[in-house]
DNA sequence: ATTAAATATTACAAATTTATTACCAAAATA
DNA sequence: TATTTTGGTAATAAATTTGTAATATTTAAT
């Protein structure tokens, strides 16, 4: 889970942040550079969201101090800046891997922002490839091996695979499939995942290899 | 990897240039000339920041060493004063490859200094073409070649193509490409995408020449 | 061996997604 | 300003995927 550290006086941007950014990180708040040193401290952050235009210490000097210890200067940075104009004093502060934002914003730059340095940041968090036994499903390019083989898969079929192989040996019921596949107001028939897992078996069981979708009879299929 | 050699009196101006640089680049810092010399010496340097005015040697003096020596002679160097009058005076001194720099400077001028001399000194270790497969985008002068066949693609065209050249092979969805290309709060049509991309596959495909732009249905496009 | 239940296989029509085209508006260029 | 190029949309065609139902096969218990 990402850590995302918030420095922000005024409660009501740090309300909008904390709404969108909660559903997929977990946030912290502080509303004074002082208090966001101190979580610095305590907790691993792993980006920081800092007002430009703080009561107290300001944010030059937060910054100055983050990036002079060790232990966090190599967090990356989004400044919050009240106007455009701003930019160009904060370009002298900022590294590669920090962003400014500036006020007003919304969700999708918020979130735009925040995912793009996180994913500069920390490219191994994002794991490209899901890898079981012989197959492998590389979520960038959406492309699956069998060994060295390409295989090609409809939609549905990857879904289904690449779900088998978040969690392989794991049985899944029909109706686990049904609702994590299709979605859990999909109102089909039960044994339309017989026809998935037929589909995908064919698919995936070249001639010489092994078969890897195991049926649990009376209870569902696994990846094993 | 590129070595750049900061030598630099002032510790709060050489903190800001290693901060900007060393995202990039792989930095060696000097506080005096004749420190500076010996690091010459020892690494292998690729490009020389020079604060004109230290204390001790000069910089003047410091240039004529280098460019005395023959393993330090080609080395370019880019001159930090502090004022613009100063140019005329350096003006006698630099070479073709040398530029300069003058306090204060951003961010984004420091890299662009640095980034523009590496370029024309090392244009093999830092070219600003893309290049996947038989395709090339010439980033310079906009050009763009299949094999040895240019091609030429309107605005849109060419901002995709390179789009999907950044990221050879990874899939991106319609509001990707939208959000990217068009802008965040552009408000078109989703299918508007599948128009370009089809112009740009027309573009693209000359005859005899593989298709580049794949399709991943329900998902993207990608270029593989 | 018989039987019932569960799963596999198949074929087909419907639904979904993408490709292609033509057209008009907007923007760039002469 | 006139002309050319570029860009966005909507309509239609083409291709692929998906869900279902019917039938065959397998499995396990008696």
């Amino acid at each position: 889970m990402i850590n995302i550290l918030v420095i922000e006086d005024d409660i009501s941007i740090r309300e909008i942040i904390n709404y969108n950014l909660s559903s997929k990180f977990s946030v912290l708040i502080a509303d004074n550079a002082e208090e966001g040193l101190e979580i610095c401290q305590e907790k691993k952050i792993d980006l920081i969201l800092l007002d430009w235009m703080l009561p107290g210490m300001s944010g030059l000097s937060f910054l100055r101090t983050i990036k002079k210890r060790d232990l966090t200067s190599s967090i990356p940075v989004i400044f919050i800046t009240a106007k455009h104009e701003e930019e160009d004093k904060l370009a002298g502060f900022t590294s590669g891997a920090d962003d400014y934002l500036s006020k007003p914003f919304s969700h999708k730059e918020l979130m735009a922002r925040v995912e793009a340095v996180i994913r500069r940041t920390y490219p191994e968090k994002f794991s490209k490839t899901l890898n079981y036994k012989d197959i492998s499903v590389d979520l960038q390019s959406h492309k699956v091996f069998r060994s060295k083989a390409e295989i090609k898969l409809s939609p549905k079929e990857f879904d289904l695979l690449k779900h088998f192989l978040i969690s392989p040996k794991q049985v899944f019921s029909r109706e686990q499939l049904l609702d994590k596949i299709w979605g859990l107001d999909s109102d089909l028939e039960i044994r339309t995942v017989d026809v998935h897992i037929r589909r995908l078996r064919k698919a995936i069981n070249l001639e010489g290899f092994s078969e890897l979708i195991r049926t649990v009879r009376s209870t569902g299929y696994s990846l094993d």
